[in-house]
DNA sequence: CTCCAGGTTCCGG
DNA sequence: CCGGAACATGGA
C-alpha cells in the first residue's frame, strides 16, 4: 500500500528530506492535527512537521495522497489511522441535526493512534488550560526534557519520557508554566518509570479496567482517562465529557431541562453516540469550538 | 481588572 | 451520588 516516490513535482521544503506517497482517502490532515487531539504539529511550507514517538517526520496531503518523510510509510499509515473505516463509521452517528452538521464540518477528522504515554501526560497538563496554553506547555516540556530529533534542516524534541520526568525537578516543570499540574505529572512518570502501572499492559484489557488503571494515576480523573483511551488506546468508544461537550449535551441534546446532572449526561452519552461515540465527541468538539469564534486564527 | 480555559481532588449534604 | 471550592497560569 506504501510505495516509495520521489517527491520530484513540487517538494514543500527541500530542506526536509526525500518524501513517500501514501493513498489516503476521506482524510483531512490539517483538521486531524490541528482539532485539539494532538498538540506539537506545526505548519511548515505546505505541510506540517512533528515526531511520532521518537521519529520527526514531515507530513503533506495532496488531494488523495499523503506524503511523508521517506521511510516513515507504515510508521505514519498507523499514527494517522488510514485504516479507520470512515465510510462505515459515519452512518453510525445519531441522525441530528447537530450531529450531522458536525460531520459536514469535519469529514476526513482521523482519531490518531498517539503514543501512551504522550498522549496521557499531555492530558493530565491540560486541565483547565486552553489549547493554546498545552500546546505551550508540551513545547516546553519537549524542548527542557526531549530527546532532540532532525528533519533535515529543523531541530525537533520527542516528547520526554517517563524516567526523564520522573526525575526533573519539579520546580523545573513549574517553568514550564505547569502550574500545580507539575506535581502531578511528575508522580505520574515515576509510576510508569518505576513499573507500578504499565500503560501497555492496559492495551488488551476491556474498557472499564483498562479505565480504571489510568485513573490511578494522580491528575487523571475520568476525562483525562477518557482523552488517553480514545486517542491513544485506541478505544473509539470513549467520550470525553469536558467543558465543550458538556456545554453542547447541555444546549442541544438536553435543551430546556432543569437539573440534568454530571450523571445523566454520561448515561446519555453512553448509548445515544453509538459504538465510535469517540469519533462523534471529536467531531462535535471541533465544531462547537470552530463555530463558537470563527474569523479568529487557529490557536 | 475580571473571566475562563479539553479538570481533579477533597469535603460536607 | 451531588454540588462547591481550591488549585496556577496566561490570554481575551
Amino acid at each position: 500500500m506504501s510505495r516509495s516516490v520521489a517527491a520530484t513535482s513540487r517538494p514543500p521544503a527541500v530542506t526536509l528530506g526525500p518524501l513517500s506517497s501514501l493513498r489516503a482517502e476521506v482524510f483531512d490532515l490539517s483538521l486531524s492535527l490541528t482539532c485539539g487531539q494532538v498538540f506539537h504539529w506545526r505548519p511548515i511550507g505546505a505541510g506540517y512537521m512533528g515526531t511520532i514517538g521518537e521519529t520527526a517526520v514531515y507530513a503533506e496531503q495532496r488531494g488523495d495522497e499523503l506524503l511523508v518523510s521517506a521511510g516513515c510509510e507504515s510508521l505514519a499509515a498507523h499514527y494517522f489511522a488510514l485504516d479507520h473505516p470512515l465510510e462505515r463509521i459515519y452512518p453510525t452517528f445519531p441522525d441530528d441535526p447537530a450531529m450531522q452538521e458536525a460531520l459536514r464540518f469535519c469529514r476526513g477528522l482521523r482519531i490518531l493512534r498517539q503514543p501512551l504515554w504522550e498522549c496521557t501526560a499531555t492530558f493530565i497538563t491540560s486541565s483547565m488550560k486552553q489549547v493554546a496554553h498545552i500546546a505551550q506547555m508540551s513545547d516546553a516540556l519537549r524542548r527542557r526534557f526531549g530527546t532532540p530529533v532532525r528533519l533535515g534542516g529543523e531541530k525537533l524534541y520527542a516528547y520526554p519520557t517517563p524516567e526523564a520526568l520522573a526525575r526533573a525537578a519539579e520546580t523545573d516543570l513549574r517553568a514550564c508554566s505547569l502550574g500545580y499540574r507539575a506535581a502531578n505529572l511528575r508522580r505520574s512518570a515515576e509510576m510508569i518509570a518505576s513499573g507500578q502501572l504499565d500503560l501497555e499492559a492496559l492495551r488488551g484489557l476491556p474498557y472499564s479496567d483498562a479505565l480504571a488503571g489510568l485513573l490511578r494515576l494522580p491528575g487523571v480523573g475520568v476525562k483525562v482517562a477518557n482523552c488517553a483511551l480514545l486517542f491513544a488506546f485506541e478505544r473509539l468508544e470513549a467520550f470525553p465529557i469536558d467543558v465543550w461537550i458538556e456545554r453542547v449535551l447541555r444546549e442541544i441534546y438536553f435543551a430546556k431541562k432543569r437539573r440534568v446532572t454530571a450523571g445523566r449526561l454520561r448515561a446519555f452519552t453512553e448509548t445515544y453516540f453509538g459504538p465510535y461515540g469517540g469519533y462523534a465527541q471529536q467531531y462535535l468538539f471541533h465544531f462547537a469550538r470552530m463555530a463558537k469564534r470563527r474569523g479568529e486564527p487557529a490557536e
